[in-house]
DNA sequence: CTGAAAGCGCTTACAG
DNA sequence: CTGAAAGCGCTTACAG
């Protein structure tokens, strides 16, 4: 036997037909019993597997997932979300339980890979992770429902379009506020970008602002600076919030990343945290139980995020009925804010 | 039209043979140029797409990679080391520029993943990264050079046995420890396990050993301690030398993530970082800058690593020539080791 | 319960 | 430069 085994080796050895094998090796019921063992001993014997394209070819199923991580251009090229690889882990073992092959990107916004993973049968259907102007990407979901392509997003419940799993960012802006203020923090400014181009912060804030309102607070414009998720935004913003000469003895920021930038602004500049401001983030990097002071945040849970985004897309393939779910959020006090 | 356009579909409009289409789709210099141009303008209108799975099996390769992730079984479920996380990001990347496609699978040791993907053609070849005892991983690299899968390793060279990407973690052993004694350390307490089992530590524990060697200070047994890499580990090693009453000024760990959590043990002794216990890491992964205080250690490029993974293993799969590389570390000075 | 046959959608000798 | 034909290795009606 020269080159791999195929089902016709098998056949042969076993003295059944080609056929039988298939049905065998897929432990059909059509099959008797000890022609099922015969032909799996040979098969394992002779280190046979399946041929992945033959069989996805002609069954026109691949049993794979494409996983498309998808950036704003301005990231750092070299630097991921810390929040999204540790989402990718666990999209990982969800797609392993399920039996499902994971294909992973990264893409460019500006990239054309939104038709080629169904398209070219690839991928039975896509996972969409990432971060970036919401707007701008409206027009890939609508095309990806155009085309009928199988696909969910981790993000916010989009209008009419496609399946998503998200979490509940509204109340998790609204317990980081409210545990700001239970800290009799009174001036809380917020970091992120607040418009529907950021629609997951944009929740955040209304969740700010609905906690300022609840206690009796006032939602000052000024208090509310903008910044992409990354390191650099959340400390040229607390630059631009100081130079403005606003005053504020919180700091609510979109996210840890933001968080830990603006802590270390916050400090270039002799503030202490949380003495002088306290800060609060939002995801539950790593990083975060390690920023000095330990970082409070909102967590998000991504081993249950990674699951639903899984099992909502197999259950989407396998045309059962499937609904967009929002998870819980869970406030995560630690030193930034004092008193843990 | 109905259902996913097809190269007969493109031929008929085209005027010309499936045949020519084919050719065209790829560029062939057989096929005339404005036929070419022709073709590929009827592709585009119709959306149409190689199917993955029918280019495979005809031309017998996939254009695919696949990364194997094994872990330590008592490694924690949920928790990836950060170091392979940038790792994946690297190799995203530079299979995306390659033109692969890449597989992610995490798996134990103890699973049957060696026969699966290049067996069943998901991918041309394999990349391998992990941890774990590098003794109960050799019978499987023995089977992949049996079956002639073709794969590269990130880890050390192994004899005899298949390709691999590593970095030269002798020398960082010893640039890290002799940074140590530059600053006066002469207890340096070595924390990693320094045997066969898991030798990419070993070598830097022989470079930690060739430094003390050089600079005339003893070698004591009593100074290296067992650990895996995990927080939990570090924080054990550093109890247990302090209940045998070792005394040591300086810490070298064979990880962050054993430095991290040897740092927590030592404050939680009371002793204080860098004045009573200098402590080094090696690896340099994100939470190194914010770890309190920011953690010395030594960085592996992760961004040329996976590039050189990722070049090795489509060299190979090309048959060109190829050869194990080794890449150089870098030695990053914090607040950990003083005066960094 | 089993087999003979068709066909998934391509790529690639082979022939012109 | 182009076309007709074979065939990659399976799965799955169809017939018994």
């Amino acid at each position: 036997m020269k080159g791999k085994a195929t089902s016709f080796d098998i056949a042969h050895l076993a003295g059944v037909s080609q056929s039988t094998v298939s049905r065998a090796l897929r432990n059909s019921p059509l099959v008797k019993p000890e022609t099922i063992e015969k032909v799996q001993r040979i098969a394992r014997e002779l280190n046979y597997k399946v041929d992945k394209h033959a069989s996805s070819l002609r069954s026109q199923q691949s049993a794979t997932l494409a996983l498309l991580l998808f950036e704003d251009p301005t990231t750092d090229d070299s630097l991921i979300n810390p929040f999204f690889l540790s989402m990718l882990g666990s999209i990982t073992r969800a797609c392993a339980r399920q039996g499902f092959d994971l294909l992973v990107s990264f893409q460019q916004l500006s990239d054309d890979w939104h038709a080629d993973y169904e398209d070219s049968h690839k991928a039975d259907g896509i996972i969409l992770l990432g971060y970036g102007d919401d707007v701008d990407y409206q027009p890939k979901l609508q095309q990806l429902d155009r085309q009928g392509t199988r696909y969910v997003r981790w993000g916010p419940l989009s209008e009419g379009s496609g399946l998503s799993v998200g979490c509940d960012n509204r109340q998790g802006g609204q317990d980081a506020t409210e545990h700001l203020i239970r800290l009799n923090r009174r001036r809380i400014a917020f970091i992120g970008n607040a418009s529907h181009h950021y629609p997951e912060f944009f929740a955040r804030y209304q969740g700010y602002v609905r906690a300022l309102m609840e206690a009796g607070l006032s939602v000052e414009p000024a208090l509310q600076q903008d910044a992409i998720t990354t390191e650099q935004a959340g400390y040229d913003a607390v630059e631009a919030l100081l130079q403005r000469g606003t005053r504020f003895d919180a700091l609510f920021a979109a996210s840890d990343l933001i968080a830990v930038g603006a802590m270390q602004a916050l400090q270039a500049h002799g503030l202490r945290v949380p003495e002088d401001v306290a800060v609060m983030g939002f995801d539950d990097i790593p990083v975060a139980r390690f920023a000095s002071p330990p970082l409070s945040t909102v967590r998000q849970d991504t081993k249950l995020a990674g699951e639903q985004l899984v099992e909502s897309l197999v259950r989407q393939i396998r045309g059962e009925p499937v609904r967009s779910t929002t998870i819980p959020t869970r406030l995560i006090a630690r030193k930034s804010c004092g008193e843990g």
